[in-house]
DNA sequence: GAAATATTGTTCGTATCCAAACAATCTCAA
DNA sequence: TTGAGATTGTTTGGATACGAACAATATTTC
């Protein structure tokens, strides 16, 4: 993921080329790693834990998603796992293949489609999900616990911000 | 990216879910506020600020990271954009195709490819990535000014913990 | 200097990923 | 009740995404 250029580097490099302009540099520095950090974990995560299941993130999300929710609506899947329904439809044939969801047409309203866990899903998230908080626990180590509250509330109010 | 359900509802139910089992809930919200923040931030930009150019974010990064460090390499593009080395080669030859990048053989070592930006690839820089930039800025908006370098600190501790 | 080893970018196969077009279904007004 | 409009999940087409295998080139080893 890093490069071999550290951030200051890099920081250094952009402002020598961007001298003419006016740019706001401490907001370019948080965006900047914020997509780092996503990234990073992501990568970890499907490498460290989903790996050996052979989920990706996305397909674990979906299927996390699915599990709290169950019966769950696909619009409603794809606005909580953050894709498109056009994804959704890809993630969930999936998903199926590996029997782990089954797809339902709605008595109520035939255009709707429900999902649900199958056993074998149901069992795999029994222990993939304490296995993936553990590393949850591992990726946050490094931010103190008290700052823990805050940087969850922060990451927060940009998302609640741009949505709004 | 936000679905019918809030945050507050979805960590309810799933301590609900969960009740048998001993897991770190604020390490989750840390992780799940972090993933919401990047993928809203991301689909923001593509939607407001890259898609009158026909640039996908990977794009963009890959120009980006060109124009800093030209001519550059591709493993280290490939390292400082956060994509694996197969992905790029498709990358660059979409940015070939528009004509906003130039690939070329090293004269030292005939196994590396370096890239530079052509003249249209600079001029369109030069006007994206102010924009990008205000974008930022509003973005970041709703973190506290003096609270926006303890938050980049955070995100920048949990790239290297797990890179490290 | 020749052979073994390492490195680099591309290709291949498969899985996401999205916008736009689409067919099926539902809603609601007249 | 019938027809216009809205909503939902899928399909389509094209770009992204990765690991693994690959050919070309450099480096190391003896």
């Amino acid at each position: 993921m890093t490069g071999s250029h550290t951030l200051g580097e890099t920081e250094a490099r952009v402002a020598n080329r961007l001298s003419h302009m006016t740019l706001d540099f401490e907001a370019m520095a948080v965006m900047s790693n914020l997509f780092r950090a996503a990234s990073a974990v992501r990568n970890h995560f499907e490498r460290n834990v989903l790996a050996e299941s052979g989920l990706s993130w996305t397909a674990f999300v979906v299927l996390w998603v699915t599990w709290i929710w169950e019966p769950a609506e696909t619009r409603d899947i794809a606005a909580e796992a953050g894709i498109s329904k056009a994804t959704l439809t890809g993630v969930l044939s999936t998903l199926e293949k590996l029997e782990l969801v089954r797809r339902e047409r709605s008595a109520n309203d035939g255009r709707l489609v429900l999902v649900k866990l199958t056993t074998q899903g149901k069992a795999l998230m029994e222990t993939l999900f304490p296995a993936f908080n553990r590393q949850e626990i591992e990726v946050v180590s490094p931010v103190a616990d008290e700052k823990r509250g805050e940087l969850a509330d922060m990451l927060r109010a940009i998302t609640a911000n741009i949505e709004g």
